[in-house]
DNA sequence: TTGAAAGCGATACCAT
DNA sequence: ATGGTATCGCTTTCAA
């Protein structure tokens, strides 16, 4: 920029107002200046505009794996969101690692992110934030509730999305249902299980423990479990998966059986209609998970004061063939 | 920063010292530092950091929607590598738009981002990268060459895998074949079919026009090119789709026939083992892109001064059954 | 309309 | 071992 404004002859701040289009500059000279910026490329440094105004138009955003679909559905529409405000978006993988979770909040925050969508990863104390938010960056968690801090949320409605899609399992005349979920200290997890119970009990249908299973989403994990449900003189005829992964290992153990179960997902699969049968799930809407956290991170930017917000989004039942087959 | 100092009764430079853990302080007063610092909550500028020391240690990828599996695949791979060099990752999402892809290019710049992962938007002209390039921030194109520009780059072997799947399809006794691609302007998309028409004319085989679609990726005009190819009295056998989502809107409309038609498609489908029958794709290795180009930014960064590097990577054929249908 | 000088929060260099 | 001071590139303030 001193570059410029000494090729083009001008003052320094001059240079400034050019650049930023601010007013106060005669067309003649801002033709000379803009002369110096492209023979000189010159492109405005923004760690140092940063560094003087304070907003940095950037947000963090911390995830499980923006590899998996779901998150990056959501993370795809915090971008939208963050885009209309004119803030770009650093992201972050976690891995479900309470450590990486910090430590990539905190190395955001380091870079002075005006806000923070964080999906916590299991187990997370997020005490470790109270500096930063008390430093004004503002932070909405997402998809889990945070522990240890009181911040905007926005989550699905997981046990009553467990609880309609067992029901709807019961309706078709399953009285003996699996539960196969993820581990038991993502609150998810623990959630959709509750509502699961919940239908169960409703129903008056005793629930075996055989029945359950809560762990790693690994394919023997889930494909183990799947064999003890079908197992005994009373097997399972129907199976509730807690997550898109538990599904998918699922669907591919039940195909060395060749006996028919009723099958509901929690989590929608993008080609799910083009299994055979459509595979019915109780489907989230992660972009809508996404623009909603996003829309309340900058609401606080924009000065909303409020108390923490805490947000539910419901989760939609999409019955697609698997969850109407009958008992057998 | 000046505020710990004053606490803790100490220089400014003496805290940057702990701060960064420098030698030349008793642990004495660092104690005193570390103490000073956790009161007062501070946490380290790294705005200001940057601005003095010049490197970022961040790094941007534009690609075209980080919400499709392939791309959040091929940026999870980009973020692992980048976090093995201590840097942090800005994503970006073009819409295939080459305005905003130049837009999300020059705000990652505008903050100094050390390197830059590209995924060219259809049609972007990349000469304005110039002054970037040449003010050092280090570029690498993926998943499709640059225009314009010299620069790393790191593509999938797109012809030939075209050529390889299209002549599985051949070799199972299809003479008439249909390609369905993305639009002709996408560089993906155009060498996929000449990989289609080599493996044709390698087998002495005629395309018919009627045969060929390229275009948008909507379900209706996919559907409608089904339609055509599989119409009059020498309708194909078989289908070679061009991409996952061009594969998808044709496996939706296919099951409207109730002719069995040999699909493979290009990309891999995440569930497609669990389709009936399996989908045989021609797989790419979206987290071999990203690792890869990660790898050669970073090559760069490290100091590499040779010339561009372009590199190719195999795409896979997996034989899972729609592969393996004969003709009808 | 224009520009000189101060300052954002850190690091680098050179004294002490 | 410790600290003062200039400096990074820009914006802000205020005077011309």
């Amino acid at each position: 920029m001193k570059d410029v404004a000494a090729r083009a002859g001008v003052g320094l701040k001059t240079v400034s107002r050019v650049v930023n289009g601010e007013p106060g500059v005669t067309s003649d000279t801002a033709e000379r200046v803009q002369a110096a910026i492209s023979a000189l490329g010159f492109r405005r440094n923004d760690s140092a505009r940063i560094l003087r105004k304070g907003r940095t138009a950037s947000v963090g955003l911390v995830l499980e794996d923006i590899a998996d679909p779901f998150y990056s559905a959501l993370s795809r529409a915090v971008e939208e969101v963050s885009r209309l405000h004119g803030s770009l978006l650093f992201t972050g993988s976690s891995d479900e690692d309470p450590e990486r979770e910090e430590q990539l909040a905190l190395a955001f925050c380091a870079r002075r992110v005006d806000g923070l969508v964080i999906v916590p990863a299991a187990g997370a104390d997020h005490r470790y934030l109270a500096p930063e938010v008390r430093a004004g960056i503002a932070t909405v968690f997402i998809d889990r509730p945070p522990l240890g801090i009181e911040a905007d949320t926005v989550l699905t409605a997981n046990a009553a999305g467990a609880r309609e899609g067992t029901a709807h399992l019961i309706g078709r005349g399953h009285r003996r249902i699996a539960f196969l979920g993820d581990s038991p200290d993502i609150h998810t997890a623990a959630e959709r299980l509750r509502g699961y119970r919940e239908a169960m009990a409703d129903a008056g249908l005793p629930v075996d423990p055989s029945w359950i299973s809560l762990g790693p989403t690994s394919p023997e994990r889930v494909g183990a479990a799947l064999a003890t449900a079908l197992s005994g003189p009373e097997p399972v005829t129907a199976l509730f998966c807690g997550n898109n992964r538990v599904t998918v290992a699922a669907l591919r153990r039940l195909r060395t059986f060749d006996r028919p179960v009723a099958v509901v997902g929690f989590d929608d699969l993008e080609f799910a209609d083009l299994l055979s049968p459509g595979l019915t799930v109780v489907a989230q809407d992660p972009a809508g998970l996404g623009r909603t956290a996003a829309q309340l991170l900058f609401a606080r930017l924009d000065g909303y004061p409020g108390p923490a917000r805490h947000l539910e989004l419901p989760a939609r039942l999409i019955p697609r063939g698997s969850g109407e087959l009958p008992p057998t």
